[in-house]
DNA sequence: ATTACTTAGTGTAAAAAATACACGCTATAT
DNA sequence: ATATAGCGTGTATTTTTTACACTAAGTAAT
């Protein structure tokens, strides 16, 4: 039981839940696996702690090895730690959520070596998963659908500059329902932490939108709403 | 490094942060260590988790323990896993928060064996903790405040039967602010979760208030009110 | 029994926020 | 020139939040 495990002392492992948004849809980034156990399922992309790396920095490095970036929004949501999760021992995982831009520029082919292939899969449309990663997908997926409300993450997920109808769409997308257009820009303009960049997209096949950049100065102006007294 | 810690293949702990309402004021349990490191400071109570138990059967074990209660209300919140927390090697830290009820009867006065003694000590006068657990605390104070807004947990801390005003004075002393009475009545009713048991108060020395009951059946229609589209 | 004291219990008006809703504009493509 | 696809905008209604103060009921002391 204990002969695969643990590198040192440690049983316990990162798992990552990286979401990405493009073409309009959110998806995760998913590994085939090339070890056993399930070996050829797809997985969560994760590995196991290492002696002198905090949590976080065990999750910003694997994030780094599966896409060579090192700038990714990250954040710890929940710890598994059912007795039977591992099938060959006692596993204990901390999972991060994370995203990623997709848009146009960088785009991120990730390889690593206990994976033979990674995919960004639909949210909407994924496989079986190995070990409890099901269960950890549903949970981040709750956490973002929660955070996405409170914490300006959204912008997490869009290049640099963006049109409020790709912001919009991201909305959609997480909360998994259609917004109205009017309402949606009076709002996200009325928290005050978009700069309109007085420049328009261009290359588009109609009327181009007005980009938007997220103003990370005024960010702590966004308040949580919630039921208040 | 590694003689101290793992009872067999685990390094990993649970830490409580174990709310208590009374007298008005917001209480934790805090333990006064009587092992090293740290022997004599005061810590939030915890242990090792055993090989063949989950997270949450070992917070649910541990809480028994100090209090021989079974039916806390409990919940994961953060795990903490900087290199350095635990001064004699890596021990990663699954910290809980659970509420208790101390109204009256049961008057929980635990003492373990890791500990000299256990006190509850009111959360606006902390002694210096031992460990990261000023931060563990901290952690669990913010993820109480923000919970108590969207789940009904605040029943929790309060005997089966309680009255309007001790409900505002749990909510009142989570939030850190004064809440106002007709405000706070209407909102709470509004929600349908309390049931009148058109019953008094008594034993008091001034007009008895009436008794309210959380009805668990009705409790799923308190949603979470958060920014809305 | 009168009085003083303490907490319980109640309503309304004003302000702010959320919602529902439809059409002209503009750039591109043909 | 014209068709097309997405951009960008305002108002009225409803709902929610907030601010605010007095009477009622019971206890305790005299």
């Amino acid at each position: 039981m204990k002969e695969i495990l643990p590198k040192f002392n440690s049983t316990f492992s990162i798992d990552c839940v990286l979401f990405g948004f493009d073409e309009g849809e959110l998806k995760i980034l998913l590994i085939e696996r090339n070890e056993e156990p399930f070996k050829d399922w797809w997985a969560l992309p994760g590995n196991l702690v290492e002696e002198d790396e905090s949590l976080d920095q065990s999750a910003t490095r694997i994030l780094h090895e599966l896409t060579g970036l090192s700038d990714i929004y990250m954040e710890q949501y929940y710890t598994f730690g059912d007795v039977n999760r591992h099938p060959q021992g006692r596993v204990v995982s901390i999972a991060y959520y994370a995203l990623l831009r997709l848009g146009g520029d960088k785009v991120v082919k990730p390889i690593s070596n206990y994976a033979k292939q990674a995919y960004w899969r639909n949210v909407k449309d994924l496989p079986k998963l190995a070990f409890d990663h099901q269960q950890i997908f549903e949970k981040g997926m709750e956490k973002i659908k929660r955070r996405i409300k409170h914490q300006p993450i959204a912008f997490e997920l869009l290049p640099e500059k963006f049109t409020l109808t790709q912001l919009q769409n991201v909305y959609e997308v997480i909360l998994n329902k259609k917004l109205d257009k009017r309402n949606f820009r009076k709002k996200m303009l009325s928290f005050g932490v978009l700069r309109d960049l007085n420049e328009k997209q261009y290359g588009v096949s109609f009327r181009a939108a007005t980009l938007y950049k997220f103003d990370k100065r005024k960010y702590a102006k966004l308040f949580s709403k919630e039921i208040s007294f």
